[in-house]
DNA sequence: ATTAGTGCAAAGTATTTGCAATCTA
DNA sequence: TAGATTGCAAATACTTTGCACTAAT
């Protein structure tokens, strides 16, 4: 793991011990957090970190293309690290997990040239909305 | 135009003044106004609405299944009233306007049962990014 | 008349900014 | 050392809430 970590000193991301704790939470597979819920896990490991400096390093890290930053719905974005592989994302309407998919297919084809208006299209990002198997069972039990 | 206004008018809507500015306000195609943007506009006609009430009715017209909440950006949601016609949208990463776009496929079908994890996926969601022609041609210029 | 809708003021959530102190390369 | 990074405090953007007042059916 961790070869975030070692990328980014290759590109010459000046490291602190509050960057080096950013980019340890946030690498992994299925990682979607917030910046807030990266402050609190950094926070573990380095308890004067800031906010500020967690959304100074996460958007550095989106600037640098490490990490993407994703809105599913209108609430806090979330990070995730998976930049370097391209998915799209699973998200249970009931909780708000989200999942890395891998369709088959490929939306950006899918749009006619009649129906780019011109644009210059370059990328489709695919949402899936759905509800987990947690959800589904909770409903079933609830109400 | 207006057959939003009928509609709801037909559901039962408790009409006012108010709401029915906003739901003329977002009448037609291609609209993607935020909530400011609504109660803008709809301050023009009706200076003395707050913004609470547009809030207010967004809601309930999203609720009703007559508008669409668009969170393109990690920015201010957008309300697209073109909820009856499914539709996927087509936003310029320059300066953020968003058409309606009808691609050709089935995105839902692109996902394979070992990819969905257990969730019963009731949607897909497809946001083409690219850039207008006016950006285009201000990208061209500048510099 | 009843019940639902309106809007002010205030609070809440998410994120950004100015700037002095601090640290990495 | 020089320039980048940190983090506090305050500001900003967007949205929600409590509640007294008003209006639609």
């Amino acid at each position: 793991m961790s070869d975030l970590l070692e990328r980014l000193r290759g590109r010459g991301w000046r490291l602190t011990s509050q960057r080096r704790v950013v980019a340890e939470v946030l690498d992994g597979d299925h990682v979607h957090l917030t910046a807030d819920e990266v402050h609190a896990r950094a926070a573990r490991r380095l308890p004067e970190i800031s906010r500020t400096t967690v959304y100074n390093a996460l958007g550095e890290l989106v600037a640098l293309g490490e990490v993407i930053e994703v809105s599913t719905d209108g609430r806090a974005k979330r990070y995730d690290p998976n930049a370097r592989h391209p998915h799209q994302h699973l998200v249970c309407s009931g909780c708000g997990t989200v999942r890395d998919v891998h369709p088959t297919g490929d939306a950006l084809a899918d749009l006619p040239v009649e129906e780019r208006f011109g644009f210059t299209v370059a990328q489709a990002e695919v949402t899936y909305w759905g509800v987990c198997p947690e959800c589904a069972g909770a409903a079933g039990k609830g109400e």
